[in-house]
DNA sequence: TATTGTTATACTCTATAACTATA
DNA sequence: TATAGTTATAGAGTATAACAATA
């Protein structure tokens, strides 16, 4: 016994200092907990961190090539390949070449994918259920609006 | 040139599918974006990961101990040993035995440590400026406040 | 000449487990 | 017997660079 305490047991407050005003802390210590804890719900499956994202993504386009999955989620193209080279020895998506242009694969989910996705997608539920819990459904809206807006921000941002 | 794309590029509209409601997935794709970004912007110093939070966190609370450290940042006590003799070593902190319960180690910022401190913050508010300037004032309290939220909800609920 | 995807590789990060010293 | 901190280690995760096929 001696993994990484969850948030409940940290209690003791700490003073936050400059952190207060760095939004990268904030989102920093709740992503942790939560991919921590969403791991460890699915050590069963083979999934790797991105697994569930890159399925998600796949199945809401179908016909998504790896460069575009690979911005959407933030990851390198060779980190993608290992990613999809699991994906597809479970058997849960498929790369079809594309006639078009011979370069690209398309990317598609399988039957059983849907039915994984499905239950991961389940699993990603109650692993925030806490955290949806404790937010009205304006409140999450706004969360979602604000986050996006963000998102979008580090976006028309050249390099600066 | 074949580093990760920033969202600037990444343009091409995704369906996020059932991500959509997946709070973790909206997190991470900004998380990564901006540690990423503030990893390249501090690379003259020795920082890892965790470095600039833990010495925030030294400063604003003298005498803490590494146990309440680790869980303040969400690592373990090991990594935490090396995050330390990092600090150490720059000079920035000092680890003093308590005298108390001589187990302890009571943490303390140095003078050169508030220096580096005082730049870093200025640094990783250039690398948030994009995302300030996006948000009101209100809207950024608001997103504080809701973050805080979810984060002390990871806590009351103890495992489930 | 540029782009998609691939391979191989090396490196960074982090946790685990076993240890010590104190309590 | 439990806790704070340490060490050593192994494993996961990720990017980098060089390459093949196609455009």
């Amino acid at each position: 016994m001696d993994k990484v305490a969850t948030p409940a047991e940290a209690a003791p407050e700490v003073d936050l200092g400059v952190l207060n005003d760095v939004i990268g802390f904030r989102i920093r210590r709740i992503q942790n907990h939560l991919s921590r804890q969403f791991l460890e719900r699915i050590t069963d499956t083979q999934l790797r961190p991105g697994g569930f994202s890159a399925l998600a993504l796949i199945a809401a386009n179908p016909g998504l090539d790896q460069t575009t999955l690979a911005r959407a989620i933030g990851f390198d193209k060779a980190t993608v390949v290992a990613l999809l080279d699991g994906l597809e020895s479970l058997g849960w998506a498929e790369r079809r070449r594309q006639t078009e242009d011979r370069r690209r694969h398309a990317l598609f989910i399988t039957a059983e994918g849907e039915t994984a996705l499905a239950r991961l997608s389940r699993i990603a539920q109650e692993n925030e259920a806490a955290a949806h819990a404790t937010l009205t459904e304006a409140e999450q809206a706004e969360l979602y609006r604000l986050l996006d807006k963000i998102y979008a921000a580090c976006f028309s941002e050249p390099e600066l």
